[in-house]
RNA sequence: GGUCUGGUAGCUCAGCUGGAUAGAGCAUCAGCCUUCUAAGCUGAGGGUCAUUGGUUCGAAUCCAAUCCAGAUCACCA
């Protein structure tokens, strides 16, 4: 139980004591005690003013009278300042705290709950490569997995791919046109980034077509309409919808093109996925649903033949769930998918890391859903994350200001490269080992960047400060747990960790137990986490343990402390951070080096 | 126009289930490497928490209105 659970508890019980009254944790308040005054933890006494019919400060005295009594394992010594009652926790609690958990790499994770939770994230289109606003959904959807399974949930990652349509037939109709039978391979060039190359080319021949049009005279929306190319690309869906051999043939051909290329970004961010859906497999679900739907008069017909749901009731509008030709509309096969995850998985919650702009979209599905009856509704979660902007904007493909996925991991690793090889202090390291530390370090700075900041905001990226390796970065975070490893490792080789150290006999100072007491809610944080679905709570917890942990750290040796006992209590306090930061910045998807 | 977000230091962000003098990082300035990794530490300056009203012992936080920015409201996906 963390300590702020137990003086909850303890206040309970001595308001119940003291005054024959009851009270529960909302009644009160506790925060951490600010840094200028002397205590841990702190009581606010003014809610508790009215019922008690007391004075703030009579209260406090009381209270603080009756802890310190009754609980001197947990609470050593109080003070009173304004209606604020300042609690110092007993070092024997941190004490014990420490020596419960230094060598314990689980620390902070629970016990499996036989919750099954499936996270889809990422859902690319197959016409063009991942860029920037792809990473912030792909970070948060592993990150919010690992989150999740630290707190006891079976998780299944998945992802459906968006491989069919209209804008898939624009890229191949390009390469038909224009690649006289070029391939990756003969061309040397990236899979996805190949077949994205053709959908530029589409809209340039497009946009020239249009023009062309509207120079000889005719209007611009016929124009639009009438442009050869873009005929030729709906006679291709078209075609697609019936099979035609030569034109599954090239969709076949250049969708594996990209598939080959997203497997190399996926490597080489460390994303995966235990189920990948695939529109074309089911872009035809949910037809049998929408029967169902109209039985349960769920869903209306229109004289047209149109098939609607009325959300007027719910704030919202009308909205179409097939259409007047008998063809499903998205909505449709995401009802058929959300369906299907259920009955294949059995899941208790349904994640969907997917942008704001679909926030409206989502609230439709869930609605739908939950008017079908259908068993899991009410866990659906829409995990809407903000924009990436960039400094001088949004992000345009049009305008060429999208940040490729793979150029900016590539930028990262070869920064955090140069940073590395400027500082000088890893030249015994083999290639090999160089290598991994420049991706560890260039993924860990890229990563924390993306996650440290909310996920429903949107964020700006700015190029020069992303790549920046000090302050409220990966990096930092990763140097503070190399650092503790090379004391370690110095202290294993002299056996030092062998010693116990159940009572101490000197206080702790105030950098040790502030490394402790910031150590102790690590569990907290994870809850947290999970609870709000936000891996930014991890990326602030962690630097802020590494914070603290470097200032205990310039302050206090371990190698060379006062006496054998403080060295043993160092040792532990260093393991423990180590263990938590590691852990940490692994529900991030980050890696910590040993050295850097 | 309807609905939904957001507005905190020069910049990027915490804090938002109400509590003490609103915090970090970057940038600026001043210190600290003969001692466990200076990708570090210590300190300084920097704020009308968009505006106005309300609720409260107490409001960046809750409520209302206004201003500003963004998203969305397709027989597109």
């Amino acid at each position: 139980m963390s300590i702020v659970s137990i003086l909850q508890k303890s206040t309970i019980e001595s308001l119940s004591a003291l005054y024959n009254q009851s009270f529960t944790e909302k009644d009160f308040q506790i925060n951490q005690t600010k840094p200028e005054f002397e205590g841990d933890y702190t009581v606010v006494m003014f809610a508790l003013v009215k019922s008690l019919k007391l004075s703030p400060d009579a209260i406090g005295n009381q209270l603080g009278d009756h802890l310190t009594k009754n609980y001197p394992q947990y609470f050593s010594a109080y003070n009173i300042i304004k209606g604020f009652l300042n609690l110092t926790v007993a070092d024997a609690y941190w004490q014990e705290l420490l020596n419960k958990n230094y060598n314990d790499i689980c620390y902070g994770k629970k016990e499996m709950n036989g919750k099954k939770v499936m996270v889809e994230y990422s859902s690319p289109n197959t016409n063009k490569p991942l860029h920037l606003g792809h990473l912030r959904n792909i970070f948060l959807g592993w990150s919010v997995a690992e989150i999740l399974k630290a707190n006891g949930y079976e998780v299944v990652k998945s992802c459906i791919v968006n491989d069919r349509g209209i804008h898939i037939c624009k890229s191949m109709i390009a390469w038909h046109l224009f690649a006289n039978g070029a391939t990756p391979e003969s061309t040397g060039i990236k899979g996805d980034h190949f077949v994205g190359d053709y959908y530029v080319k589409f809209n340039d021949a497009y946009k020239a077509e249009v023009e062309k049009l509207v120079s000889e005279g005719v209007d611009k929306a016929t124009a639009e309409k009438e442009a050869p190319i873009m005929k030729a690309t709906q006679q291709m869906l078209l075609d697609w919808e019936d099979g035609k051999p030569e034109v599954m043939e090239l969709w076949k051909t250049m969708n594996g093109w990209v598939y080959d290329g997203f497997d190399v970004t996926y490597k080489n961010i460390g994303a995966d996925f235990d189920k990948i859906y695939y529109e074309s497999d089911t872009y035809l679900l949910g037809k049998d649903i929408v029967k169902q739907g109209m039985d349960k008069k769920v869903f209306f017909q229109k004289e047209d033949g149109s098939i609607w749901i009325d959300l007027t009731n719910d704030g919202l509008d009308e909205k179409i769930v097939q259409r007047k030709d008998g063809t499903s509309v998205y909505i449709t096969q995401d009802i058929g998918l959300a369906l299907q995850k259920y009955e294949q998985y059995g899941i208790d919650q349904s994640i969907y890391v997917i942008g704001n702009e679909q926030n409206y979209h989502m609230k439709v599905l869930q609605l739908i859903c939950q008017k079908l009856g259908m068993p899991n509704a009410d866990n659906i979660y829409h995990l809407s994350y903000g924009m990436v902007e960039l400094t001088s904007g949004k992000m345009k493909s049009r305008e060429g200001t999208v940040v490729d996925a793979d150029d900016i991991v590539d930028e990262m690793i070869t920064t955090s490269a140069q940073h590395t090889e400027e500082l000088g202090k890893v030249k015994d390291f083999t290639a090999d080992e160089l290598k991994e530390l420049y991706n560890t370090i260039g993924l860990g700075a890229m990563k924390f960047y993306l996650l440290r900041v909310d996920p429903k905001k949107t964020m700006v990226f700015n190029p020069t400060e992303s790549i920046d390796f000090h302050g409220f970065t990966g990096p930092f975070v990763q140097y503070t747990y190399a650092r503790i490893k090379s004391i370690l490792r110095k202290q294993s080789d002299s056996g030092q960790l062998a010693v116990g150290i159940d009572q101490m006999s000197s206080n702790l100072l105030k950098p040790e137990k502030d490394v402790i007491v910031a150590a102790e809610q690590f569990p907290l944080m994870i809850e947290q986490a999970a609870q709000e679905h936000n891996p930014s709570v991890i990326a602030n917890y962690v630097f802020h343990l590494a914070k603290t942990f470097n200032s205990f750290y310039s302050e206090l040796s371990v190698a060379n402390a006062e006496t054998e006992e403080k060295e043993q209590l160092r040792l532990r306090i260093s393991l423990l951070t180590a263990n938590i930061l590691k852990s940490g910045m692994q529900l991030m998807g980050i890696k910590v080096p040993e050295r850097m």
